[in-house]
Formats: C-alpha cells, structure tokens, sequence
DNA sequence: TAAAAAAATGTGTTCGAGCACATTTTAAGC
DNA sequence: GCTTAAAATGTGCTCGAACACATTTTTTTA
C-alpha cells in the first residue's frame, strides 16, 4: 500500500484548492453545491481518512482528563489504579494528554461532592468517575455534562444519559462465577453462606447484584441440595457474630463474600471451627493474597481496579485525540484467582 | 503544565541555533565540545522530551510488522490471533502501521522454512514469530537479524540473542496453576493423570514444562497422597488407549491434558466411566467451550493468543514509532476458565 | 599573512491538516 | 450595464522535528 491520500491530492483529484476540500470535510459551509457533491464523491471512493498525525500537531492542544476516585490510603482496592494512571502517562502524555486525580474520602458523600466541585472548577476535557455514591453522581454527571465535560464511570453502575461509557464488571455473572467455584470445590454437599461485610457506604445496589447472581445459579441448577443463607455482619464485634453463626450453621461447607474484606473474617472463621470451609472473597489486597497462599482463602475474583481506570482512560483520551468512538459499556473479564495464579496479576 | 519546551525553546536558551540543538540530540556530530556540554546541560535540566507527533510527521514512513503464525484454519488455536491484528490495526494504522500475516502449516517445518523466506524477500521493519519449530526457528531469527530486522516471539520459547522479546506465559506455572485446580475440585483424594495428546510436531519442550510444573505442585505439598501417571496418547485409536487407561486406573480422579486438543478425549471418558473425574485443559476453542458449558470439563487455563498477539504487536509498533523500549519478557496472567466466566473471554 | 581546508553554526524547507485571510466569481439592486 | 454585496474559492502560514544546504568561524598550510 501506498501513502494515503493528502487533502492536496484530493484538491488535485477534484480540480479545487485544499481550502475547499477542507470546508467539505468540516461542513463549514460556504461551497457550492456541485462542487460539495463532487469533493464527497472522491472522499467516498477513496475512503479518506486523515493524517492523525498531522492533525493533532496542527491542534497542538493539550487535553485534560480528571480521575476521580476513592484515596487508595482509605481503602486499599484502589491502590492498583495508580498504575493504570503511570501506564497511561507513559503512553499518552508525548501526545499532550494531562491526567489529573481527585481522591475523595468513599465513606464520606460530602468528599465526594466536594471532589467534583474541585474539578469543574477548572473543567478538564473529560472525566472518568468512580460513581461511588448514587445521587450525589448522577448530580455531578449531570454538572459535568453541562460545563461540557465528557463523562465516564468505572466500578459501579449509575444510570443516565449524560454517562458516555462504563467500565467495569458484570456483578450478577460474577456472583455466579462465586457459586461454580464453590460447588466445585466445596468437599461435600452442604450449606452455602453469603456474607455481606457492612461496609458503611451505601454500596447496597451492587452489593446485591453479586448475592442474586450467586443464588441464580444454584436455582437453575438441577438435583442441587445445598442450602444458602444470607449473613450480615455488623462492623462491631465480628468475632462474636461469626462465632455464632458458625455455631449454628454445622453443615457449612462455603462461604462466598461479597466485598474485598474476606481478610478480616478470616482469622475467626479458623478460630471457631476446624472443618473445611471454602472460601471465595474479591479482589486482591495484600492481606487476602496473603490468605490465599496460606490456603485459608481458596479463591478471589478479580475486579481488576487498575485495568478498569487504564481501558477508560485510554478510551477518553483517544476519543479527545483520535475521534475514536467510545464504546457504551466495556466489561471486563471476571478473572479467577488461586494460590498459583495470583503473582501473574501483581506485577 | 504548559506546553512541552521544543527544538526552538531550547536553542534560544542555550544561545545557539535549532540546527546545532538537533545536532546534539542526535550525536551526528560537528558540534565544539564547549556548546555540547551547554546544550546537553539544558536538555537534562529541562528533560527535554520530543513532540513524537511532530517526529513522526516529518518521517512519513510506512512501517511493516511481519506477523507469522500457524494456520487457524489447520489449528482453531490460533483463530483469536486474527481479532488483534484488527485490533492493532484500528490502533495504528493512522500512524502508518502495516501489518502483514504469514500463515504456515503447524505440521511442516518446511511450510515453516517457507513462510519466513517469503517474509525475508521484502524484509519488514519487524517480525512477531510463533517459533513452533525450534531448529527452523533459530535459522529464521539469525537470517532476519542479518537484515536488520527486529524479532519478536510470542506462545513458546526459543532461546537466542537476536530475539529481542518474548510474549507468552509462563508454562511451568500454568502446570502447578492446572495442579492446584484438580488438587481442589477432585472430591476425594486419587489418583491424577497427566495426559500429552501427541501432536505429531515437536512441541516436547513446552509440554514437559506443563508437566514439571504440575508435578512440582505436589512435591512441595506436605501430606499428600496422590498418585501422579503420566499417559502418552498416541494419535490413532484414541477410544481404546483411553478406555484401557481407564480401566487401569480405577482410583482415577482427576486429568490435566496439557494441550488445547482436550475435547478430543473427553466424549471417550464419559463413555468408559461413570465415576465424576475433574478435568483441566488449555484454550478456548469452541469444542472445548461446548464442553466446559456442559460440565465436563471442569476447568481451561486460557494462554490468550490474542492478546499475546496484540501485546506483541503494540510492543513493536510503539518500538519503531516512539522509540519506546522493548521488554525482554511479557509474561500474560495465567487465565482461570470455568462455565461461568468463559463468555466474558470470548467477545 | 593570505588562501584553502576543515569545523562549527545557522537557515529554510518539508511533512499534512487546519484555519485566517485574500482573491475571484456570482448574484442582487438600481 | 454598472456598482455593491454576498457567496465561493484560493493562498499561505502554523504546529515541532528533521535534515539538506548555506554561511560563518576557526584551523591548517604554503
């Protein structure tokens, strides 16, 4: 294949100046309808497409994208997305792409409202969001969209118009993923548990979607005798609430939880009874990679926080730069992780 | 941040011209030593990084990457391989990327020996290479050194300084991940077998790997009695080589099949036994997803050619157009696959 | 010390798109 | 038919790096 086509060569190909093939391309009016007509025609039959190159130098513009999301040192889930932030900056910023990030506190809605004033202060070209609190969200989406702001949310769902993209996981297929690895590898048949961890936030919609997921699978499952309870574990006095609940529940054979704070129940849960229990929690801190080599955690699923922030910000910033479409929702792989496989997905 | 200092910024700073700044920049020489060490104290301090989108404007070359892998047609493996050239291409081609594919057929090393000649009649600017045959491979890499073309391998192995980057997984760990899932999902403790479907082309090496790997998963395991054989199924007359096996190995609870060829086994299983034996295998073929939908097979490690392909690609491409260092090794995450996630790798 | 050679430094054009401004052509008004 | 306004079209500069070529300065040699 040969260079692509120039505007020039276009102009040539037509028998008009590149000013004018320009105005067609931009519709800025101003040409003549037989002249318009013609330029669309060749545009068409040779499939233009221009030089981003060439563009974008000309533009010389610097875009501005804010990252807002929960301060990693309050909930350590997080923490991975600063890499994504690193990866994108290397990849991104010789094109004059800025990436800004606003921490805001996830158990206070007033930080997270004070967060997105900060950043229509001075409005960025585009903002990836990590909608934390519903309606203080669709609030700030709905300003952002206003000031002109483009926008796109990661980890959890809000629903509007103004929201151009969503990028995370599937909830409800990942509660279900839960319950395939703990019928697989629970010993015996027996009871399931689902533990909610109070997590103070309001996080009751996604929270929920996990737990439906997990209890759809077992509903459609043929000749299956285990039964499933729901336990919500208050944030005071953990260990006396697992104590009892282990108590009263002899026949557990899995417990499936549904936030990253497998780890903090772990040690009593091993306290309290000396019988197998397969566990299945989220994501990756330190503290349940931990487990999960001591085999006290036999699998987490991976949210994958930092290739949530990397995939929605590449595609705003190609969107800013190249026009690239952006897609509506970007789901991502709901990723397994055991003893063996897990320092794969730490580097 | 304002905009970035250019040629010009930094010519007016040290006093001298822009001609004499490039001069520096790229070591061609004809500078006194006194303005040298002037620019290049300002370059430091300043950390000058150049306008890649001016850079490449000015260049306008077409780059070629060579992209040579096995016939998807012959081998549904390597079918996904397909979607991340597209992908690549979507990615790049605005900036004058081209990519060109050689297939060769996975059973002939002179179909290989083929493929690469035709490949070096108008050398590339870069090849990404399945070394499926070791010895032709070596050759391959030598002769593309020799004219000056980088070399990239991706899915296995081959040892050699010319190549400058390897993409695949680690093989020995995706034996002991295969391990560490039938050691949890097998319902009582048994025997293991460990099943190399022979594929006629000399894929010994990484197969061992497989192997040792998941036999050092239990070495190192304290306590446990499994009793680990190892089966060579020879091409013809499958059904009876596995019925025989079978009927050998009564304690049999669970198989590893160390290539993505597991569905041609498992109709034969079901058929010679009724007893649950979990089974783990490679890749997401489509027979294989059939199965793993109806739970008979258990689990798939995923070895993802196709983002060892975009990986590969996105590595050289960003090479050649951005100067952007290339990693000697990308090791991708070693995917865990059961029926509920499975949708969610194929999109 | 002047001429010639070599070394150092400076200047100006190019890549392709975008856009301001200049120029030409057509239409409107009297 | 001539002037003026409006519409259509053309021209030329800019973005930053790269590089060929022009010019200046320094060094060498007779």
């Amino acid at each position: 294949m040969s260079r692509n086509y120039t505007i020039s060569d276009i102009a040539k190909l037509v028998g008009v100046s590149k000013g004018t093939v320009d105005r067609v391309l931009h519709n800025r009016g101003k040409v003549s309808k037989a002249v318009h007509e013609k330029v669309t025609k060749i545009l068409e039959e040779i499939d233009y497409q221009p030089n981003l190159i060439a563009r974008n130098l000309k533009k010389n513009k610097i875009y501005r994208i804010a990252l807002v999301f929960p301060n990693p040192e309050i909930d350590g889930y997080w923490t991975p997305c600063i890499d994504a932030i690193l990866n994108i900056k290397s990849e991104f910023q010789a094109f004059g792409m800025l990436i800004e990030s606003y921490f805001f506190d996830p158990k206070s809605s007033i930080s997270f409202y004070d967060a997105q004033t900060k950043v229509l202060k001075s409005p960025p070209d585009a903002v990836l969001l990590a909608p934390i609190f519903q309606k203080e969200a669709l609030m700030a989406i709905k300003n952002y969209a206003l000031s002109g702001v483009i926008v796109a949310t990661f980890n959890n769902r809000v629903y509007t118009q103004n929201n151009k993209s969503f990028i995370g996981q599937n909830l409800h297929q990942s509660g279900r993923v839960a319950a395939k690895l703990l019928a697989n590898s629970a010993s015996h048949t027996g009871d399931l548990a689902i533990i909610h961890i109070d997590e103070k936030y309001k996080q009751a919609l996604y929270i929920q979607e996990k737990e439906k997921g997990f209890r759809a699978y077992f509903e459609n499952l043929v000749g299956q005798k285990n039964k499933i309870i729901t336990f919500k574990l208050k944030r005071a006095n953990f260990e006396q609430q697992i104590g009892e609940f282990l108590k009263t529940n002899p026949n557990l054979v899995g417990i499936f939880v549904t936030t990253s704070k497998v780890f903090e129940i772990i040690p009593f849960i091993k306290k309290y009874t000396t019988r197998k229990i397969a566990v299945v929690g989220y994501d990756l801190l330190p503290q349940n990679v931990a487990f999960l080599k001591e085999d006290k955690i036999d699998f987490i699923i991976h949210q994958n926080p930092k290739q949530q922030v990397y995939l929605g910000l590449k595609s705003l910033a190609e969107y800013l730069l190249f026009d690239k479409e952006i897609k509506e929702q970007i789901l991502l792989p709901i990723d397994i992780i055991n003893s063996e496989n897990v320092d794969l997905f730490m580097g």
